[in-house]
DNA sequence: ATCCACATGACAATCATTGTCACCTGGGAT
DNA sequence: ATCCCAGGTGACAATGATTGTCATGTGGAT
């Protein structure tokens, strides 16, 4: 076995750098790209199923896991434990996201990342990361 | 069913208010005092049977997110949507959690509550609120 | 001691998410 | 174009946290 698990890390590596685009993949990638706001997983299943396309729920939350492992959709997740979805650019930022329309705006917050840094330098703590999210009304909202 | 829901409303925000100190509520406020992390529902309510602590799970649940909506513990959803609780001092607070051990320390970001308020009001957001928190492996982790 | 609204707990129900597994398919090799 | 097969898919079952139900218990005011 351990001869034949080379190749085929190989192989899983190229394919977790880039998944194999199939009918389904290209499908949900493109639901995400016309949406703007956060949507779980079975929202997106459901824009899909009424659009006629044939995909499965399983595959759905597959690829969403993928594209979240590869930095191309971000996952929030709020009061309930559901998780959400939105594409998004590449590289740290944060959101600002409406509580009643759910439009969001991504945010860089330099001033955030050297604020954690700091602290968690004065209580010795390493590898630092964290999770920011900013709540409220945007201004199309009542 | 009208007339006595006024009675009925006026007793449901009294008990909101200030929960009646039943010996369940007492013994999980307790395992809540001796706990310094951030534990789940279930561990809770594991660690209440393991002291010979005769306790619902339903109630367990009940009671911490009653304390939660009194603002005694703070919730915080990690990776999974597990919801962890944890008692805490008063007051709008984040937390510094070491992802090893689970240690957490609370700290104050003036900073960052700037930050926020600055960033929604360039978007013209309102009514705003945040979440923050900072991962980390403490000292005492490897 | 009585009373009753709130509280409890055993159990069922919900619901997002993950696992299973037989079948399908993209794309490199032939 | 055809073969081949690793990776992908989907219907379905399984998991597991959380919530609902409802008959029974109990704190505390009278």
């Amino acid at each position: 076995m351990s001869e034949g698990t080379e190749l085929t890390e190989l192989a899983d590596h190229a394919s977790a750098a880039g998944q194999r685009p199939t009918r389904q993949r290209r499908a949900v990638s493109a639901a995400l790209g016309e949406l703007d706001e956060f949507r779980s997983a079975q929202e997106i299943y459901e824009v899909l199923r009424g659009r006629g396309e044939r995909v499965g729920l399983s595959t759905v939350y597959r690829t969403l896991q993928g594209l979240a492992d590869l930095g191309e959709v971000d996952v929030l997740r709020i009061d309930d434990g559901e998780a959400r979805y939105r594409r998004c650019s590449s590289g740290h930022h944060h959101h600002l996201v409406c509580r009643s329309c759910g439009r969001t705006v991504e945010v860089a917050g330099p001033t955030v990342e050297r604020w954690a840094e700091r602290v968690a330098a004065e209580h010795n703590f390493r590898e630092v990361s964290h999770t920011l999210e900013v709540f409220g009304t945007c201004a199309a909202c009542p």
